[in-house]
RNA sequence: CGGGGCGUAGCGCAGCCUGGUAGCGCGCUUGACUGGGGGUCAAGAGGUCGCAGGUUCAAAUCCUGUCGCUCCGACCA
C-alpha cells in the first residue's frame, strides 16, 4: 500500500480527551476515531491490526479443534427471559421493540451468545455420539456500558471471539477447557503480548473453574494478586489469602467497654480520626441481605469486604448491602453505627477481627460508638473466615510466600458453565441407555479489540507505537526520502514491488514530505521494520534497514534489500509463533 | 447512578472574571525556496463561540435549562 492512497490521519498533538497511552497513541497513529462515547471507527491501519489479531485467534481455534460459525447479533428477547439474564444484565442489555407488520417484536443486541448457541444446539444435538463439540465465532457484541472509558478498552460495541464447548461429562468439559486454555496461551504469545493467566471469579453463572488472561499494565482495570515464589495468580475478586483462624486475642483484656459520643461520625475514617486511633483498631460491621436475610459482616476497619467470599462462606446466591430500613431494624440506629455487641441478626467475622484487642465499634445507637471492645468477651466469636480482599504482603494461599499486586487488562476469559443454559433452554442429549441429560457446557471469550489496545498500551516508547510483527498493520514501512528524486523512486518502487511479490505487507510512504516529517510519522505508526532509501545510501548502493524497537540501521546492498527484509520478517514471525 | 471538569476553525488552546471588531499555535490551500529527524518565506481559505430560552441598546462573555464529551467513584454474565 502506498501511504498517499491510504487514509492515515496521524496527529502531532495529543487529543485532550485521551488520557491513557493506548487511547492517545491509537488516535495519534490514525488507527481509530471516535463516533460517540464507547463507539469507535477502526480506520485502515487499525482495522488491519484487528484483522491480523483475529486471524491468529482463528488459526489457533481451528488448531484446537473448534469450528467457526456465525450467529446473529440480533436476538429475540425471549431467549434472555428464559435464562433469566434479561434481569441479570439489566440495563447493560441493549434491547428494544420493533414493529413488523401488525406485530410488536422485542429484540436484543447480543452482549454474548450463550442463549443463541444453546438454543441452536438444543435443536441440533440429540445423541451423545455427536459430542463433544466446540464452536466459535468472531463477532461484534453490544453492551450498554454504564461508563465507557479508556478509549477502546471499554466500549459499548466490541469485537469478541466467543467459543462454546458441549460435552456429555465433566471429563469432556475439562478436556475442552484445557484445549482452549492452551490455545489462549499460544494466541497471546503469537500476538507478542506479555500475559498472566489468573484464577477468576466466574460470577453468578457458577462453574468450579475459571481463568482470566491478563496483560499486566499500569492502566488495567483489574487488580491481580500474585505470589512471586509459587506463581499463584488470581483476580483480586477471587484471590484467597493464606491466613488461618487466629487465637481470639483480647477476651481476657481488663480494659472495660465504654460508650463514647461520636456525633455525626458514621464512617470508619471519621471515628478513627476523632478518637485518634488507627483504623485497624476498629471493627467494621456491614449489614448485608443474604438471600433476603440480614447478616452482619465483621471486618477490621482498614479492610474491604469481598462479596464472592461472603457468598461462599454464607452459601447464598443473592447478596447485597442492606437498605437503610433493614439497618435501622437490625441495629436500632441509622447507617454508620452498627456493631456486633447487640446486633439483632446473625453475623460472621473475618479472621483478622479475632486479633483486635480493645477495639472500637458501633454501639447500635445514634451517634455512639464503643471502645475497649474485645471479641469473645463482648460478643460471641468462635469461628472466623477469609472474607476480605487480599492485601499486599498477605500470606500466599499456596506456599510460604507473600502476595503482591499488579494491574491488568483482561483480554480473555475461560470458564466452565456446566448446565445452566442447557437446562433452562432444554439442550439435552440421549446417552447410551437412552437417558436424557442436559449438555455440559464451557464458554471461552477473547476481546479482539483489547488485544490491539493492550499492545498499544504496553508496546510503545515516547515516539509512538511499536508493533509486534504478527499483528502490525504492515510488516515493513518503506521510506523513499525524496519522492522527486527519480533514482530514489526507481529503487524504492522496485523494492516495493519485490516485497509485495514475496508476500510481505509493505507500506510505502510515498508522500512528498521532508525526511524528518516521515521519520516522525513512521515512529508514531510503529511498523516494526523500516527500509529507508535515500540519496546518500543510493550513492553507496545501499538501503538502510532498521527495527522500530531500536538498534542501529543495517546497510544492505540495494539489490539484496527486499530478499533480506523478507527473511527478517519471516524470522521474526517465526520467533513470535514459537514452534507452531 | 453519585461527585468534579470541559464544549470557541480539522487538532491543541486563549478570550469569559470586568458584556461592545472572535484570536494564537499546529494543520489545510496556492506559489517560491528547501530536502537525512515534524524546514523557511509570501499570499489565502476556514467559526450559527454545543443547543434553547432569558437579561441587555448590545451576549462567546451574565442568568436558566438542555445536550455532548471526559475524569474519579459505584456497577461491570
Amino acid at each position: 500500500m502506498r501511504w498517499s492512497q491510504s487514509l492515515i490521519p496521524t496527529m502531532k498533538e495529543v487529543p485532550s480527551d485521551a488520557e491513557i497511552p493506548s487511547h492517545q497513541l491509537m488516535l495519534r497513529a490514525g488507527l481509530i476515531r471516535q463516533l460517540m462515547a464507547g463507539a469507535y471507527t477502526y480506520l485502515p491501519l487499525g482495522y488491519r491490526a484487528i484483522r491480523k489479531a483475529a486471524e491468529i485467534v482463528r488459526q489457533e481455534m481451528d488448531n484446537a479443534g473448534a469450528v467457526e460459525l456465525f450467529m446473529p447479533a440480533l436476538q429475540p428477547i425471549e431467549l434472555f427471559e428464559r435464562t433469566g439474564r434479561k434481569e441479570a444484565f439489566g440495563n447493560v442489555l441493549i434491547n428494544f421493540p420493533i414493529k413488523r407488520r401488525d406485530q410488536q417484536l422485542h429484540m436484543a443486541l447480543g452482549p454474548t451468545h450463550e442463549e443463541v448457541v444453546t438454543d441452536l444446539m438444543s435443536k441440533l444435538i440429540n445423541s451423545y455420539r455427536q459430542l463433544p463439540l466446540t464452536v466459535y465465532q468472531i463477532q461484534t457484541k453490544f453492551r450498554n456500558e454504564e461508563r465507557p472509558r479508556f478509549g477502546v478498552l471499554r466500549t459499548s460495541e466490541f469485537l469478541m471471539k466467543d467459543a462454546y464447548s458441549f460435552g456429555t461429562s465433566v471429563e469432556q468439559l475439562d478436556e475442552s477447557y484445557q484445549k482452549m486454555y492452551d490455545a489462549y496461551c499460544r494466541i497471546y504469545s503469537r500476538c507478542g503480548l506479555e500475559y498472566i493467566p489468573v484464577e477468576a471469579e466466574s460470577g453468578p453463572i457458577g462453574g468450579d473453574a475459571s481463568h482470566e488472561f491478563m496483560i499486566p499494565a499500569q492502566n488495567g482495570e483489574d487488580s491481580i494478586v500474585r505470589c512471586e515464589s509459587c506463581g499463584y495468580a488470581a483476580n483480586l475478586e477471587r484471590a484467597d489469602t493464606g491466613r488461618s483462624q487466629p487465637e481470639i486475642a483480647g477476651k481476657d483484656s481488663s480494659t472495660e467497654m465504654q460508650t463514647v459520643e461520636t456525633p455525626g461520625m458514621g464512617s470508619i475514617e471519621a471515628v478513627a480520626t476523632f478518637l485518634n486511633i488507627e483504623t485497624a483498631k476498629m471493627i467494621k460491621t456491614l449489614v448485608y441481605l443474604a438471600d433476603g436475610e440480614p447478616v452482619g459482616v465483621l471486618l477490621r476497619g482498614d479492610h474491604e469486604a469481598n462479596e464472592g467470599k461472603l457468598r461462599r462462606a454464607l452459601s447464598v446466591t443473592d447478596l447485597e448491602l442492606a437498605d437503610e430500613e433493614t439497618i435501622q431494624k437490625v441495629t436500632g440506629a441509622p447507617v454508620g453505627f452498627a456493631g456486633p455487641t447487640s446486633l439483632k441478626c446473625r453475623f460472621i467475622a473475618d479472621h483478622d477481627v479475632a486479633e483486635v484487642v480493645d477495639g472500637v465499634t458501633g454501639a447500635n445507637a445514634v451517634d455512639q460508638h464503643l471502645t475497649g471492645v474485645n471479641p469473645g468477651r463482648d460478643f460471641d466469636l468462635t469461628e472466623t473466615f477469609d472474607l476480605r480482599n487480599a492485601e499486599e504482603k498477605d500470606p500466599c494461599p499456596r506456599c510460604e510466600g507473600k502476595l503482591s499486586f499488579v494491574h491488568g487488562i483482561e483480554v480473555g476469559h475461560v470458564f466452565k458453565l456446566g448446565t445452566k443454559y442447557s437446562s433452562s433452554l432444554d439442550a439435552d442429549y440421549l446417552d447410551e441407555k437412552e437417558q436424557r441429560h442436559p449438555i455440559i457446557m464451557g464458554c471461552y471469550g477473547i476481546g479482539v479489540n483489547r488485544i490491539i489496545a493492550g499492545l498499544a498500551e504496553t508496546c510503545h516508547d515516547e515516539n509512538g507505537l511499536i508493533w509486534p510483527m504478527t499483528v502490525a498493520p504492515y510488516e515493513v514501512e518503506l521510506i523513499p526520502l525524496n519522492v522527486k528524486d527519480e533514482a530514489v523512486m526507481q529503487e524504492a518502487n522496485r523494492i516495493y514491488d519485490e516485497l509485495k511479490e514475496a508476500g510481505v505487507d509493505v507500506l510505502m510512504d510515498d508522500r512528498d514530505a521532508r525526511p524528518g516529517f516521515k521519520f516522525k510519522d513512521a515512529d508514531l505508526v510503529g511498523i516494526p521494520l523500516k527500509v529507508v532509501v535515500g540519496g546518500k545510501g543510493l550513492k553507496d548502493g545501499i538501503a538502510e534497514v532498521k527495527w522500530r524497537k531500536g538498534g542501529d540501521a543495517d546497510r544492505i546492498p540495494l539489490a539484496e534489500a527486499s530478499q533480506h527484509v523478507t527473511q527478517l520478517v519471516r524470522d521474526e514471525k517465526q520467533r513470535l509463533s514459537g514452534n507452531s
